[in-house]
Parts: structure tokens; C-alpha cells; sequence
DNA sequence: TCCAAATTTGACCAGTTAGTCAAGAATTTT
DNA sequence: AAAATTCTTGACTAACTGGTCAAATTTGGA
């Protein structure tokens, strides 16, 4: 009599349940990060899942939850290494790190990085409260951490809101625009060793700049 | 007897066809570069026009062609201050200006920025030939300039490719993530001098790194 | 094995979509 | 001012959309 998967037991799932949410999710990933949640539809999502429509609303109970459950999965990934930059660290050892696990996260997951890109360009309607309030009380914690690092003369003289943004930008960058920085650099950006020539890279651009040295 | 308003007549523009298509364009632009092409529709571009979608569809016969339209219009724009990097200029004022031009694009056309990311995560379906001939082409061509510019000794030496993509990711990102970058920094972001306050900040970063100096 | 619960699906519905059509209103040309 | 042209619109269509429902099939525990 059960008319959906009903999270109502303990939070216990079925081995089934577990495989398909996982297939859902990402189906959904796929195709909200390259159509949008608008250009989405169920019934793509289901194929890309390789189940029915009918069976995939069995288990989420409709588009608006499924994206929901995809933005809220993502973003916790998200937040992890950013909250894990050590106020008693190396900064340059610190940011180098947060930057590498950024990049390497872009590299594994760009599904991931395109669908909160969208989310956000859209104007942020589901995740835009948790942009004023979780996450800037974040960034203001870590501004802080940099600051003090700069005032120790550890780091250079930058703005620390500007310095976070520079670091998203680029690294976040990788995943959203794929496919441009395919189409220009060619088949090198497919080669094995491709990911650790844009850590090196942007690394040296970031931490020391573009002036001669 | 004219079915739809022609091109045909020697590319002669009435006065009311010169203010309608642009209120199409800049509509097409609000529309497209938040819901993307999927999730957008004919009836919500024609609402934030002010017309009819049958008088849209006048001017412009289908959707696709709307947003091919507002594409290629927004890639020119995008192109022109690329190009204009100077081979003989100084290295880091060229790129100086180049970085603060972009960065005023984001600031004052935020949507056209949207609309190409949003293309191009989409898979570039549209621009994705362009990107791989005429894009890849200038770049390669700027590639070579930032080269000579390093071994001359003038630019410190860094990968041209990704030094490149780290401005555009940077100076794009305060379009593409308006709405995070105000969450995070409140209503400074909407004061006058913001804009140059990130040009300031974003040129600190990318010109000297953040490395104690 | 047997059965209750969980899973899966096809048929269906009401609302939305891109685009057509013919006719009316405004504008320009003569 | 009359005619020709350009502009504008409401009514319509066929395809697609998110979601429901009842009935079938499969699964796992006794």
C-alpha cells in the first residue's frame, strides 16, 4: 500500500532504494548542470537513470526535490575544504592546498561545479539564503584567519573577500567552462597529467603573480 | 502581404523594427541568460519586451534564432578587447587594461556574461565551433605574444594558456556569481566605488600574487 | 513456499510550450 | 485621402510537461 519510498522507517533504506537514489542523483546532476532547472525534465532525468518516470517519482516525489536533494548534496562537498583552511597553518602551504582540492574537485566532479554555477546564476532562488547567512559567515571567519595572516606579514597585502573570489573563480572555472578550455587548448586537456599542469599553473599565477621576478 | 518583418529589403530597418528588435535582444538577453535556453520561453521574453509572442515572432522567427542572435552579439562584444591586446605595448599595462575592461563588462552588462557561461555549460552546442576556430585562433595568436613578453623578461613565467583563463575566470565571476558575491559582501557591493575597488583588488592579486613582498 | 511489502510501469490528465493563421490596426507612400 | 505596406494580436494546434492512479511485478522474510 506504500505509495513512495518513504524515508518514515529510521532512515533505513532498501538495498534498491540506495542504488536508485544513487542513479537519481546522479541523472539529475547531469542533466540540471547542463539544462538547468527550467530546461530539466523528469522524464530525462528518468532515462538518463535508466528507469521510468513513474518509478523515479516513487522515490523522489517531484522535479523541485530531486533538484533540492542535488544543490544541498553538492554544496556540503563544497563546503568541506574550505572550512577545513587551518588558521595555525602555512598560509601559501594552506591556500596552496585549498586551491589543489578545488582544482582536483573540478577535475572528478564538473557536473557538480556547473550545477551550483547554475543555481547561482539563476539568482540563487533555493540556495540564496544559505549564501547570506551560512556560507558568508564562513567567509568572514576565514577573512578574518587572512587578515591575521597578512598583519603577521605572512601574506601579501590583499583583500581577503577578493582573495576567496579570485580562488573560486579560477578554480571553479575548470569545470564550468569545460568545454571552452577544451576547444582551445585541444586534446592536451584530455592527457593523463593535464590536471596537475593546471594546479602548477594557476598556483604560480596565484601565489606569486604575473610580474618578473 | 509580408509574413514576417524580411531582411530582404537591402537590410533596411524601420524605425519600429530598429526599437523592437532591441527590446527583443535585451529581453532575450534578461531571459536566456537566467533560465537558459531550455527553461526560457518565447511568451516570458515577449512579456519583458512588451509585445505579444505572435509581434516576437514577427521579428524573429523562432527561438532559436532569438538566442542566436543575442549569442553572437554578446561573443563580438566579448572579442573586441581581447583582440585589442597590444604585442607592442608594456606587458603589464596591456594586460592591466585588458583585466579592468573585462571587468567593467561584468559590472555593466552582467547578463551578456551569464548568457555565454550559460552557453558554454550547456556543452556549447551553439559557439562550440567557434570556440575551436576563431577563439582558439586569437588565442593562440595572444599565447605567442605573452611568450615573447616572457622571454624578454618582462612577464614572469607563467603558462600563457592558463593565464589567460585565470582573467577571464576572475573577471567574469563578479558577472556569472553576482548574486553570491553580494550575499557574501552585503550592500558594499552596491555602493559607487565597488567596481573599482574589485579592479583594484583583482589586479593586486593577479599581477603580484600573494606571497609576501 | 507463501505472502505482505516494496518496486515498477502504462495509461492518463491538466497545464504549458513553440509556432501558425487570418484578420484587424497603425503607419507610410502615393 | 486612398492605397499599400507594415505592424500587431487573439484564437488555435500539436507536442511536451510534471504529476497521479491503479494495477502488475518483484523482493525478502516467515
Amino acid at each position: 500500500m506504500a505509495q513512495s519510498a518513504a524515508r518514515s522507517n529510521g532512515g533505513k533504506q532498501s538495498r534498491i532504494q540506495t542504488e536508485n537514489r544513487a542513479l537519481i542523483m546522479q541523472a539529475a546532476l547531469d542533466v540540471f548542470s547542463t539544462d538547468g532547472y527550467r530546461g530539466a525534465t523528469v522524464d530525462r532525468i528518468a532515462e538518463r537513470a535508466g528507469m521510468s518516470k513513474t518509478n523515479l517519482l516513487y522515490y523522489y516525489p517531484s522535479k523541485e526535490e530531486i533538484y533540492r536533494s542535488a544543490i544541498e548534496q553538492t554544496v556540503e562537498a563544497w563546503l568541506d575544504p574550505f572550512d577545513a583552511i587551518d588558521p595555525d597553518g602555512d598560509p601559501i602551504e594552506e591556500l596552496r592546498r585549498y586551491i589543489t582540492v578545488k582544482l582536483k574537485m573540478s577535475d572528478q566532479n564538473p557536473e557538480a561545479s556547473r550545477l551550483f554555477a547554475n543555481e547561482v546564476q539563476r539568482g540563487a532562488p533555493l540556495v540564496g539564503e544559505f549564501l547570506s547567512t551560512r556560507l558568508k559567515a564562513l567567509v568572514d571567519e576565514k577573512v578574518a584567519v587572512i587578515r591575521t595572516w597578512i598583519d603577521q606579514g605572512r601574506l601579501a597585502p590583499v583583500d581577503p573577500y577578493h582573495l576567496i573570489f579570485t580562488i573560486w573563480a579560477t578554480t571553479q572555472h575548470y569545470a564550468d567552462f569545460e568545454v571552452q578550455v577544451q576547444a582551445i587548448l585541444g586534446k592536451q586537456a584530455k592527457k593523463p597529467g593535464f590536471s596537475e599542469q593546471v594546479a602548477h599553473a594557476v598556483l604560480s599565477i596565484l601565489l606569486n603573480g604575473i610580474r618578473p621576478r
